[in-house]
DNA sequence: GTCCCTCTTGAACAGTGTTCATAAATCATC
DNA sequence: GATGATTTATGAACACTGTTCAAGAGGGAC
C-alpha cells in the first residue's frame, strides 16, 4: 500500500496546496473538499491528514500564499517616493489581486476556523505586517503622529479598503450602471489621507495642524 | 401524521425564524442546522421545506429581520438636525449591533448563497434602502454634489464601516492594546467627510470649493 | 530472510442538506 | 355519519461532508 510516490512530504505538501489552488480557482469554494482534492492527488483522503492538521490548515496555508503575493507586491510599491502614492499603489493591489483571483481570495475572506479556534501565529505574522506596511507609509505622510495615531490609521485605512473589495466580491455594492470599484478605493484613499495627514496631532514646530483648515 | 399543530403556516415560519435566533444567539453559527432546527420547534427536518425553500432561504429571512433593526434605529438617526451627527449616530448603531448581537451579524456577513445565486429582490431591497439613508445624509451635508458622486461616497463610506465591522468581529483588527473599534468608525467618519464635503464639486455660486483648504 | 518503520489506505463514524412517496389528520361534501 | 379531497407531516433514503484509526503494503537495514 505504501510507496507509491517518490515525493517528499514538504513536496507533497506544496503539490496539495498547488491542487487546492486550482481546484478553488477553476470550480469555485463549494467544490473544495478533502475528498476532492485528494482524488486529484491520486491519494486516498486519508493521506492529507498526514500532511495538515486538518482541512482548516489546509486552507490556512493556501491563504498564506495567497496574502504572500499580496505582501510582495505591496513591499515593492512600498518604495516609492511619495507615500500617498505608495499607499494608492497598494491599495490598487489589494483590489487588483481580489479582483483577479477572486476564488483563492473568497477563501481568505469567507473562510472561519473551526470552532472559532485562534489563527496561528505564522498566518497572523502576515496580516500584522500587512498593517505595518501601512502604518510605515503613514509615517512618511506625516511624521508628526504618534504611533498610536498611525495604528489607528493604518487600520481604518486597510479594514475600510477591506471591506470595499469583500461587498465588490460579494456583489454587494450595488451601484446602479457599474461604478469602477477603483473610483471607491481612490475616493477613501484621497478623502481620509488628505484630512487624516492634515489634523492629525501637531506640527513638529509646535504650530497646531488640527486647526489650520 | 398531520395537524399536530394549531399554527398557521405564516406563524409556523415566525416560529422557525426565532428558533433560528436564539439557536444561533446562544449556541453560534456552527450549531446551525436544519435538523437542529427541527429538533428545537418538535418538528421533522422535512417540514421545514414546507415553509422555506431550502437552508438559504430560511437564513435569509433570518438576516432580513436582523437587518431590519438596523435599518429602523438608523431611521430614528436619520432626525438629527446635523447630517454629520446623524451619519455618526448611523454608523455607531451598525458597529454597537454587531458586538451586541455578534452570532446574528456574523450570520448576515458570513453567509453566502449556495452556487452563488443571486440575492432575492425582498431581501437586496434592504441594502439597497440602507445606501439610500447615507446618500440622504450626504445631500443634507453637501447640497452640491452631484447624485454620482452621492452614490460613490455613500458606497466608500459605507463599505469601509462594513470592512471595520467584520475584521473586528473576527478578531482581525490586531491592534496591540485594545483599541476602541468606536475610536476607528469616528476616525473614518472625520476624516472621510471633512474631506469629502470640502472638495466634492463645485460650490452653486461657482466658487471652486477643491482648492479652498 | 527477517525485522522494522514509514507510507498509505479502506472502512467506518457521525454528521450534513435535500427529496419524495406515503401516512395521518382535518375539512367539505353527500 | 360515511366518504372523499386536501392539507400537513414524516420516515427513509440519497449523496454528500470531515475525520479517525487499525491494519496492510513496500522498502531499507541487519
Amino acid at each position: 500500500m505504501a510507496r507509491r510516490n517518490q515525493h517528499s512530504k514538504p513536496e507533497l505538501r506544496a503539490l496539495a496546496i498547488g491542487t487546492v489552488r486550482t481546484l478553488v480557482t477553476e470550480q469555485g469554494l463549494d467544490k473544495l473538499s478533502v475528498r476532492e482534492v485528494a482524488r486529484r492527488l491520486g491519494y486516498a483522503p486519508a493521506m492529507l491528514y498526514h500532511l495538515f492538521e486538518n482541512l482548516d490548515d489546509l486552507i490556512l496555508h493556501v491563504n498564506a500564499d495567497t496574502l504572500d503575493t499580496l505582501l510582495d507586491r505591496m513591499d515593492r510599491a512600498s518604495g516609492m517616493e511619495n507615500p500617498q502614492a505608495a499607499l494608492n499603489a497598494m491599495a490598487h493591489h489589494y483590489l487588483a489581486l481580489s479582483r483577479d483571483r477572486t476564488p483563492l481570495w473568497q477563501l481568505v475572506f469567507e473562510h472561519r476556523m473551526n470552532q472559532g479556534s485562534p489563527v496561528p501565529d505564522w498566518y497572523a505574522r502576515r496580516t500584522r505586517s500587512l498593517f505595518l506596511m501601512v502604518e510605515q507609509q503613514l509615517q512618511r505622510l506625516a511624521p508628526w503622529a504618534t504611533e498610536r495615531e498611525r495604528m489607528l490609521g493604518a487600520r481604518t485605512l486597510w479594514g475600510s479598503l477591506h471591506g470595499i473589495c469583500v461587498l465588490y466580491l460579494g456583489n454587494k455594492l450595488d451601484v446602479a450602471g457599474d461604478v469602477d470599484p477603483g473610483e471607491i478605493v481612490d475616493s477613501l484613499l484621497r478623502h481620509y489621507l488628505a484630512d487624516w495627514s492634515a489634523t492629525t496631532n501637531v506640527a513638529p514646530d509646535g504650530g497646531d495642524r488640527g486647526t489650520n483648515r
